[in-house]
DNA sequence: AGAAGAATAGACAGATCGGTATACCTCTGT
DNA sequence: ACAGAGGTATACCGATCTGTCTATTCTTCT
């Protein structure tokens, strides 16, 4: 087991459930099991711990999402699959997420509240990746070209949405209902 | 001038642009041009400040939308409102809510990211009420009464998804979106 | 006039923060 | 066999944190 890994892991657990600032490193360290110089042998600095963290959850989530997309056929039932994805995650049905508090990129830029700072911008390529898969479906569905852009983020809008109704208002069935407006408005683009 | 309010005014500006656990209490007394002796005579800890932060913010963001609201005819109208106001605030056209980083509500329960957390409870009631204003819209439109709290959810949904969408991935049209999602959608429901 | 309340500046306490330093241990590769 | 890398435990540093305390001034009410 390798201590770096080690200390990427337990952080992230703490971060996204109390948040970052609120997390000192003393206790990174105590609940990862490892010496503070082994720490500073692996990163320069807290903040270059938090971009591992950050970088961390992407690879993580993003590899997941991807995966599940793979099982299905872009397009309609790729779409279908997101919003079910979705789901899974707010209701804590996929283990390797860990428990569903928000979504970490959106919690970390709350907290890193500035467009110019690297972390914040981690956040963002994230975004974009996921936006990606996205993108994907869209163009599967036969959309015209010009619209492509457009209607995939509104369909990354619908997600975000879900993603927050159920952290912060606590609906659990969010991300149905965005797969069901998701629906009504691609129809509208399809006829 | 008020003391209390000037360090809540103050309080709340920093906390919004960067993060409630990332300011102290003698940067807030410097920027309010505050003694400490007097932010602890109004207020028992931080916590409490926080919380009247947070309230402050509440009865501020919700007054503003419901008087826009209050300016046009409940339906078709206010709900158009709506995604207009929340436009003017995404694209800063809206002096009394400060600079657009994010809703303030949901940056805060991403901090304190506990449901049993008073704090959090309060960003949760502020929702409530806000989701109050959209229902009246709701009903205004004839909607079947069962129907009317998950088209409610749903629109609230759309608004939180332009929110995080303008603040995190920095599309500034995404109220629009939201707005022409509503419609689609709505029409759907009243087919 | 004089008491009370609200404010000031700033020293101070105790805890915790991020980060460094010291001294020692345990592997592993050649 | 032994050098070097990676690890442990822990003391320590200076800075900063929340919160308390002292001593003094300003304002306001009766």
């Amino acid at each position: 087991m390798d201590k770096r890994q080690q200390l990427i892991h337990s952080a992230f657990e703490l971060f996204y459930r109390n948040g970052i600032h609120a997390v000192g490193i003393n206790q990174i360290l105590q609940t990862a099991g490892v010496a503070k110089k082994t720490l500073y042998h692996h990163f320069a600095s807290k903040e270059e711990l938090i971009a591992a963290v950050v970088e961390y959850r992407d690879e993580k989530f993003y590899s997941w999402l991807a995966s599940r997309l793979e099982l299905v056929k872009p397009g309609y039932d790729g779409l279908n699959e997101l919003f079910d994805a979705v789901d899974d995650w707010i209701n804590n049905r996929v283990d390797l997420l860990s428990d569903f508090h928000g979504c970490f990129f959106i919690n970390t830029c709350a907290e890193f509240n500035d467009p110019q700072q690297p972390i914040y911008q981690q956040c963002q390529h994230h975004k974009k990746k996921i936006n990606s898969l996205i993108e994907r479906q869209i163009r599967a569905l036969g959309i015209l070209e010009p619209a492509t852009h457009h209607v995939t983020d509104s369909i990354s809008l619908l997600k975000e949405g879900a993603i927050v109704m159920a952290h912060v208002q606590g609906d659990l069935t969010a991300a149905n209902k965005a797969k069901d407006m998701a629906w009504i408005v691609l129809a509208a683009y399809l006829s």
